[in-house]
DNA sequence: ATGTCC
């Protein structure tokens, strides 16, 4: 399905790839976004478009010569990692229980970390970067290198998956931790500040921006980047990790090699090249996908996922969906359902199905099959998966 | 999302 531009009056389009059209509140949003003087061409929204803070989750935004933290948002660098492994379905049978309570026991998951720092973790190039970090993160520097490594909250999990060639995969889903959320949290402060002196005319004050060529812009994305960092080195370090338990049960300990592996952001910023000109392209809940990129678009936890090539549709600055979207908020789920139409809704899979995630109950989550309808012109797919396992963070 | 609500 093509994109629908959408009838909303700012000085720059907004494109969407959503077949349901936006509430008043993100309408409001889009509109706010495409309002802003250094927003380039237009403003793109993929099929799982939801409300997010200062700009909506599933929304490409891409600048000149400016930035917006707080639509890149507190969760820097969040994404998906997974690979395939030479793995097959039925080596899996009656071990479903063992490697769920094993993935536990290896990887620290809520609101736990590690207890020790092992050597890949204490060798990564980003530490020696840390005291370069503004905003005084110093003191959270031991809570960093401890969090690395470790899953989190919220909607962040691990799945074990077979794909429709009974081929098993390892998936998770991961950001940058406290650290990544305090640095986002102090810059998007900075930027506030920077309006409230400069007397900045804003639709939304979560729309305070950094202009290229400052020392604030500079402090900002050189802490971004670094964060993206240390979130794609998390999801690498977990999964490791993952892939070690899963070889203990089905390899006898033996190393195996992944026949194909990706790692994607999907909540992040970068610069690229659109339409012949250099921009920041800030991805919220936005995966990217140029012609030779490999994304990751997972469904709830009693749906589907799918591994996708990207098709680099230009319109959409090159991007797709990071998931299916919800469709109430974590609050009305856990009002409107019962721990029976969880176990209903998530049946044949190795999970909690307890009243601490009936939030990430699929019924809250908008059809996975029908944003993938929608975004046929933005990727392929490349394998389907359904999980077996889900441990949820 | 977040040592989850100083």
């Amino acid at each position: 399905m093509p994109y629908e531009k959408l009838e909303i009056s700012t000085p720059k389009p907004v494109l969407s790839w959503a077949n349901h059209s936006l509430g008043a509140d993100e309408t409001k949003m889009a509109k706010n976004v495409a309002s802003l003087p250094f927003v380039f061409k237009h403003v793109a929204l993929m099929p799982d478009v939801h409300l997010g803070k200062g700009a909506l989750v599933g929304s490409v935004v891409a600048t000149k010569e400016a930035i917006v933290p707080a639509a890149v948002g507190v969760d820097v660098g969040c994404g998906m990692c997974a690979i395939k492994t030479p793995f097959t379905a039925s080596q899996l049978e009656g071990k479903l229980k063992q490697i769920r309570l094993d993935i536990e026991a290896a990887i620290p998951v809520g609101f736990h970390e590690n207890k020790e720092t092992d050597k890949t973790v204490l060798n990564w190039q980003g530490w020696r970067e840390f005291k370069d970090l503004h905003s005084g993160v110093q003191r959270l520097e031991t809570k960093a290198m401890k969090q690395m490594g470790s899953l989190g909250g919220g909607n962040h999990f691990l799945e074990v998956c077979v794909d429709a060639e009974e081929q098993v995969w390892l998936m998770l889903h991961s950001g940058s931790r406290n650290i990544g959320n305090m640095l986002a949290q102090n810059h998007i402060g900075s930027a506030k500040e920077l309006a409230k002196l400069a007397d900045n005319r804003l639709p939304d004050p979560d729309l305070a921006y950094f202009i290229a060529g400052t020392p604030e812009f500079a402090a900002y994305w050189h802490d971004l980047q670094w964060a993206q960092g240390y979130a794609r080195f998390n999801r690498d370090v977990m999964m490791a990790r993952f892939k070690r338990v899963v070889e203990k049960h089905l390899a006898g300990g033996k190393p195996t090699k992944a026949l194909l592996s990706v790692n994607c952001h999907h909540n992040y910023a970068e610069k690229e090249l659109h339409f012949g000109e250099e921009v920041y392209v800030t991805r919220k809940g936005a995966v990217r996908a140029r012609s030779e990129d490999y994304g990751i678009i997972p469904g709830s936890m009693g749906a589907k996922s799918f591994i996708v090539k990207g098709k680099g549709n230009a319109e959409s600055y090159c991007s797709c969906s990071h998931g299916a979207g919800r469709t109430m908020s974590r609050n009305k789920a856990k009002l409107q359902f019962s721990l029976d139409d969880l176990i209903q809704q998530t049946d044949g899979v190795e999970c909690r199905k307890d009243a601490g995630v009936l939030d990430e109950i699929p019924a809250a989550y908008k059809s996975i099959e029908q944003v993938m309808a929608n975004q046929s012109d933005l990727v392929e797919v490349v394998a389907t998966l359904k999980q077996v396992v889900c441990v949820k963070g």
